[in-house]
DNA sequence: AAGTGCGTCAACCGCGTTGCG
DNA sequence: TCGCAACGCGGTTGACGCACT
């Protein structure tokens, strides 16, 4: 090998570091300045290895470093930097002034990937999981007229006959497999006469024509908008209940190779679209842009085109950015960090993350059947 | 009150890259 | 050009604290 361990084991310290090293090592570096990591611990008189004085230097007790919560703008930017810069922790700390690499990537782990995968957003190309996606769509128009999902398990390739939803995935029978075992096991809760949605259900035409589009659009966002919060928990228990039911009937298959997502097929790929946006200026401007656009979530742009269509489904007010966005008051967190030492102080760690989750958990059906799929199962 | 499970995050580890003699 | 030392980065680990039973 010939590369000899950054330290050698004996006689050295690891572990959290105490304050008395700390302390030592603030007055060395304030002395001498940093670098010379290797000899720098015994100049200084600490029993450590050069790289974990170094890591202690550089993630906690640089001035410099910004302590608390990131703020909604920060976590914005990271998930962009992170759509166009993948895993570069380094790099995407170095366009947040005060946020250490390694701060940045536990923040990640712990709590943004897990939200986005909640929300049916695969971490690591940040494009909607569209096999949860089409589920999700498909499962919306059998909801309203339950002749289509017949029809479709006998004709899948007319798919886009459902109506005016814009161009939408082949589907893959697994999933109409699954649409239809959710669909039956739902079924009798679904016309239960004292179901809010009763009078939308009778009133859509009983013909063997597809009603979709004649569908007052208004209804279906009255139901994300408004919802009637009892009844609607009671679709979601009902909906993630059925869901697991199906998925051990159908003993649907993580797959997702037998369908082509129509909008993905031209030789989409995350790399190519990382390699067209990969200035950080225009990270920037397109962060500024969305900002006022009121659409952020765009570091990928197969979102316009998914995403569009699945936010017309569901709901013309609802956004990835509002999707990501919380109420305002999130930024400032009365969290206090202990820099003495290496443990922290987290007065208040659930508010805020409740907030996102309950903000976010209006997408109906999208949102359930992530959760109901929890796990990387089907992400591409 | 004790036990258990889970989330968080500081610290560690291994490997790739860079700089220098 | 080569070899070694130092540095930097990303993934992983483990201690700690909190919530729940």
């Amino acid at each position: 090998m010939g590369k000899t361990p950054c330290c050698e084991k004996n006689g050295l310290q690891k572990g959290p570091w105490t304050p008395e090293e700390d302390q030592a090592l603030i007055d060395y570096i304030k002395k001498n300045g940093h670098g010379r990591w290797r000899t720098l611990p015994k100049n200084a008189g600490l029993k450590r290895c050069g790289k974990s004085c170094r890591l202690r230097w550089t993630n906690y007790l640089r001035p410099d470093i910004k302590r608390g919560r990131f703020s909604f703008e920060e976590e914005e930017t990271i998930i962009q930097l992170h759509s166009v810069l993948g895993n570069k922790w380094s790099a995407i700390a170095a366009r947040l002034p005060g946020r250490t690499d390694n701060e940045i990537k536990n923040y990640w782990n712990t709590h943004i990937r897990k939200r986005l995968l909640k929300m049916g957003i695969d971490p690591v190309t940040h494009t909607p999981r569209l096999d949860l996606l089409e589920l999700s769509s498909l499962l919306n128009s059998t909801l309203y007229n339950p002749q289509a999902l017949s029809y479709l398990i006998n004709n899948p390739n007319n798919y886009n006959m459902l109506g005016n939803m814009g161009p939408l995935p082949l589907v893959n029978q697994n999933l109409l497999n699954l649409a239809s075992a959710l669909f039956a096991s739902n079924q009798p809760k679904i016309n239960n006469p004292q179901n809010v949605q009763e009078n939308q259900l009778n009133n859509i035409p009983q013909n063997d024509q597809f009603q979709y589009s004649q569908l007052p659009f208004l209804n279906e966002a009255q139901l994300f908008m408004e919802p009637k919060m009892e009844q609607l928990s009671q679709t979601h228990e009902s909906l993630d209940h059925s869901l697991n039911q199906a998925l051990n009937v159908t003993g649907v298959e993580s797959t997702t190779s037998t369908f082509v997502p129509m909008g993905v097929s031209n030789g989409f790929n995350h790399h190519d679209i990382s390699a067209q946006s990969s200035s950080s200026s225009m990270v920037n401007s397109s962060l500024a842009e969305s900002h006022q656009a009121g659409f952020v979530y765009s570091g990928n742009n197969i979102i316009g085109q998914t995403q569009n269509n699945m936010m017309h489904m569901m709901n013309p007010n609802v956004s990835f950015s509002s999707l990501l966005s919380t109420p305002s008051s999130y930024a400032s967190s009365p969290n206090t960090y202990n820099v003495n030492s290496s443990s922290t102080t987290t007065t208040t760690t659930t508010t805020h993350e409740d907030e996102r989750d309950s903000f976010c958990s209006n997408i109906f059906m999208y949102h359930d059947i992530a959760n109901a799929l929890n796990g990387n199962e089907l992400i591409m």
